[in-house]
DNA sequence: CAAATTTCAGTTCCACTGAGATGG
DNA sequence: CCCATCTCAGTGAAACTGAAATTT
C-alpha cells in the first residue's frame, strides 16, 4: 500500500496511523476475550464509582445513554452486572458489578496492559514517556 | 468529563485522545470548504499518478472501491473530475481532473496545512520532529 | 471459462439525536 | 409544568462485503 505522498509526511495522517494500529490492537484483544470496546469502560467505571445509575455510568464512562443501554443488556446477560430498580428513585435502575465482573475486569486489565506492551515494544522505556508526554500537551 | 483513572494514563487512550482531535480539525477543515475526507484522497490521487481508472484510484488512495464510486459522483457532479470511458478497455472508466479540481486540490493543501498548525500548536518545532519520529517507529 | 471493473445494496461499528413512557 | 431517567428507533460517517452486469 503506497501512501500518498501529499499526506505521508503530514503529523496528522502519520498520528492517525498510529492510532488506527493501536485500535486495532484493542479491538482484536478484547474481541478475543469477547468484548467491545464499551464493556471494558463500563466495569471500569462500576469498579471505580461503585452501583450507579445508568445515566451516571454513561456520564462516568464518557458513553451515550443509548450505548449504555445495549452494553449493559450484553453485561448482564452475562451475569457481570445487576440492575436492579432504585427504591428512592423509581425512574432509576442502579447498577452493579457482580463478583463475576469484578473477575472479568481484572481479565480484561492485563489483556490491556498486554496491549500497551505490544503498542510500545519498539520504543525504550525514555522514549515511551517521552512520546507520552508530547501527545499529552496536544490538548484536550 | 473525568477520565476513568485505569485509562487516563494508558498510552493507546492517550493516543486514541490525540488523534481523535486531529480527526476532528480534519473533519471540520474539510467540511468548512465543502468536502469529505475521501474526497481530498482521491484529488490528491489523481494528482500525483495523472487519470486512472477507478480501480486503480481505490487502490492508491487506500480506498475502497465502493466508496470511490460515492467519492466520484460527488465530485464529478461539482464539475472537479471528469470519467470517460475508456475507448481500450471497455469496463474502466478514466478518471481524471478538471482545472477547477486542480485549484480545489490547492486550497485542500492549504486547508491541511493550516490544521497542521492547529494540532502542533503547543510543541516547538524540535518537539514536533521529535513526535513525529517517534509515532513512525510504533510501525505500520 | 475465469478474472477485472463499475455500481448498488446492505452490514457493522461508533457516536449521536429524537421521542415516548415513567417518575420527581 | 418542567426536568431526569431509561429505552428504542433511527441517522450518518467510515470501512467493508456480496452480487449483478459488462467486458476482457
Amino acid at each position: 500500500v503506497t501512501t500518498l505522498s501529499r499526506l505521508q509526511d503530514r503529523p496528522t495522517w502519520i498520528l492517525s496511523r498510529a492510532s488506527a494500529r493501536a485500535h486495532r490492537l484493542l479491538t482484536e484483544g478484547f474481541a478475543s476475550a469477547g468484548f467491545r470496546g464499551y464493556d471494558y469502560r463500563l466495569l471500569a467505571a462500576l469498579a471505580e464509582f461503585g452501583p450507579a445509575s445508568q445515566a451516571d455510568l454513561g456520564r462516568r464512562a464518557g458513553i451515550d445513554r443509548s450505548d449504555v443501554v445495549a452494553s449493559l443488556n450484553d453485561l448482564a446477560a452475562r451475569g457481570l452486572v445487576e440492575r436492579t430498580p432504585d427504591a428512592a428513585d423509581r425512574r432509576r435502575n442502579v447498577v452493579s458489578m457482580t463478583r463475576a465482573g469484578a473477575r472479568e475486569l481484572t481479565t480484561l486489565d492485563s489483556v490491556l496492559d498486554g496491549i500497551q506492551e505490544r503498542l510500545l515494544a519498539p520504543l525504550s522505556e525514555r522514549e515511551r514517556m517521552q512520546l507520552v508526554r508530547l501527545l499529552r500537551r496536544l490538548g484536550e
